[in-house]
DNA sequence: GTTTTCACG
DNA sequence: ACGTACGTGAAAACG
């Protein structure tokens, strides 16, 4: 058996790899008396973060308490195999980092299925999220095991991930190549994966006594555990990419990007992306560029570019001066390439054999709990036409179902700031934009009122001040300034609700505690903010509420993504619609007297249907 | 690594 | 004292 020691808060700890049928005997008598005691730690290494591409592989599965670890070589073969999957069955209770990635991989690669593994977890990362969301360079502690194990366990806690890219480069390989290439016997490696387990089980009881400490409630934390398996569940299943189409895509994107490079070239840009050459070359032509970037550069972003070009943000020939021909290719050729290595090439990278992608769903991203999607990103995809979106396909005899919460942060604001007259305009289901406009226009109210009040209620929801809502809208800074007045005057609840949030942050350290007990801390110089974080963590437990009804009503298996106000789900053709009135009621509550509602639209077999043309 | 840009809710 | 649009992920250029 190898064996490596090291200090951990002042304790010598052991690392143990076992190589022999004796070292396993006592591995396996290890774990018995550990699982005894309480939780065991998990982790995993495996060649990357591509969990489901062809040759991936799953490298060792380390178990440990707070001082023993046992790495097991599950890519030597079946014995080392056989005794990790026993070991995975037998333990009751786990502590995970960053659980959803080690689910996936051990459902994926090691026959441990998702469904057996989650309910027995507890995550360590989701605790530490629960107790601090921001990220390190929000000057947050952070969410990950280095930054956590230091603050909270051993000061000297090494840098197990940044280390051993130091000793990548050392052996030749690459941060990339460095996971799947570094020998399965070197000792750095198998100290450090050892070392992870043991800080893990270090660090769950210290997490768990903060979180009794700051009140966080113990529902909550089972809550985020719960969501977290629904969105490794997402992951699993994938959405299919319809492969031909983004080959197409490709070739015509391709050809664009280079088409409008050339047209570039003539005005002297080598380079569409280079925003110093460009910026010149526009000076060079004439053209007087006003506009400044944070560090003082010339901003030649898109609506700059495109107010040259006589074009609207969306594109249409506004007809008001003569276009400069080289902003209008730049434009083109780098929306093209954008589009073409955002989308195109990451779906064909990251699919696997049977042509899916699964994309990471993180159940709680955002400082206030907001999900994200990566690698896809596929909450950003362009939604201005189908171009993209056409791309991802429903199940095969699928179709897709989008389900969207309606306004769901001016409800939630509603709601939380108790503003009496808005939650009678919901109860009465009215638009609330028109509502507003003809309590204030009277019953004459038009369009433009509507637009403007619209923009008022936005700016209440992010914290936003005339100037911004007055150039989001369109209409001038006079008239917004009115329509805040009486948007104030209107629903005086808002101020007051902002003014005391403020207060209990700054009265509880700078931390505002939401409705549903999540802890989010404020930037001294920014605290208007908290209306924003108050409405929109609330409105992200709203969707977190709405996956858990949705798996309630049966219906987990065609989850396909949430996107912040909306659930994506892909339901067998002649289901679809009994399906949709099932999410429609799934994402249907109350909020404290105010309705939550939401409306389903049934599209076809690419999720580009629902954005145009009938496909 | 930081800056700039651009895609989304 | 006053006023402040919020939250993400990703690619490419540049130093």
């Amino acid at each position: 058996m190898q064996t490596y020691r090291h200090a951990v808060a002042g304790d010598t700890v052991t690392v143990h790899v076992p190589q022999t049928r004796e070292d396993f005997t006592r591995f396996s008598s290890w774990l018995a008396r550990a699982n005894r005691r309480g939780p065991v730690a998990l982790d995993t290494e495996t060649s990357g973060l591509d969990i489901y591409s062809p040759g991936y592989r799953l490298r060792t599965v380390q178990f440990g308490d707070e001082r023993d670890a046992w790495v097991i070589h599950w890519e030597r073969g079946p014995a080392f195999q056989s005794a990790a999957r026993a070991a995975l069955r037998r333990v009751d209770r786990f502590q995970i980092h960053n659980a959803p990635f080690d689910w996936a991989v051990l459902d994926e690669h090691a026959g441990a299925p998702l469904e057996v593994l989650a309910p027995r977890t507890t995550d360590t990362r989701l605790k530490a999220g629960l107790l601090d969301p921001r990220q390190p360079q929000e000057g947050g502690i952070g969410t990950g095991l280095k930054p956590l194990s230091a603050h909270y366990v051993d000061p000297s806690a090494p840098d197990t991930q940044g280390d051993l890219t130091q000793i990548f480069r050392s052996l030749g390989l690459t941060t990339a190549t460095g996971w799947a290439g570094i020998p399965l016997d070197h000792p750095t490696y198998n100290l450090y994966a050892g070392l992870d387990v043991i800080l893990t089980a270090r660090l769950d009881p210290i997490l768990t006594r903060e979180l009794d400490r700051l009140g966080v409630r113990p529902e909550l934390v089972q809550y985020e555990h719960e969501i977290a398996r629904i969105c490794t569940h997402m992951q699993r299943a994938g959405m299919v990419v319809d492969e031909s189409y983004v080959q197409e895509l490709r070739a015509n994107l391709t050809y664009e990007e280079q088409h409008y490079a050339d047209v570039a070239r003539r005005y002297g840009v080598e380079n569409v992306n280079s925003t110093r050459t460009l910026a010149e070359a526009l000076v060079g032509m004439g053209e007087r560029l006003t506009e400044r970037t944070g560090s003082g550069a010339l901003k030649v972003d898109k609506a700059v570019l495109s107010a040259l070009a006589d074009l609207s943000l969306q594109g249409e020939r506004l007809n008001g001066r003569t276009p400069n021909p080289l902003a209008e290719a730049v434009i083109r050729s780098k929306r093209a390439g954008k589009w073409r290595a955002s989308y195109a090439d990451t779906f064909l990278e990251v699919m696997d054999a049977g042509g899916r992608c699964h994309p990471f769903v993180h159940s709680m991203a955002a400082r206030t709990g907001r999900m994200s999607v990566t690698r896809p990103a596929l909450q950003t995809l362009p939604s201005s036409d189908q171009m993209i979106r056409r791309a991802l396909l429903a199940d095969p005899g699928h179709v897709m179902i989008s389900c969207d919460f309606s306004a769901v942060e001016m409800r939630v604001l509603a709601a939380l700031a108790d503003v009496r007259r808005m939650r009678e305009g919901f109860l009465a289901g009215e638009d609330i934009h028109w509502f507003t406009a003809r309590l204030v226009r009277g019953a004459g109210a038009t369009e433009s009122d509507r637009k403007v009040m619209k923009g008022a209620g936005f700016s209440k929801v992010y914290g936003g001040g005339v100037r911004t809502a007055a150039r989001q809208t369109g209409a001038s800074e006079e008239a917004m300034a009115r329509a805040f007045a009486e948007y104030d005057r209107l629903y005086p609840e808002i101020k007051r609700a902002s003014r005391r949030w403020q207060r209990e942050a700054y009265e509880s350290g700078m931390v505002f505690v939401s409705a549903t007990g999540r802890r989010l801390p404020l930037d001294r110089d920014r605290t208007y903010a908290v209306v924003n974080y108050a409405c929109q963590s609330v409105a992200r437990d709203c969707l977190g509420q709405a996956l858990l009804n949705i798996e309630e009503a049966g219906l987990l298996d065609m989850l396909k993504l949430p996107i912040h106000d909306e659930a994506l789900l892909s339901a067998p053709r002649e289901d679809a619609a009994d399906a949709a009135r099932a999410v429609e009621k799934a994402m249907t509550f109350d909020l404290y007297g105010v309705p939550i509602t939401a409306e389903a639209e049934i599209g076809g077999r690419s999720w580009g249907s629902l954005y145009g043309a009938d496909y």
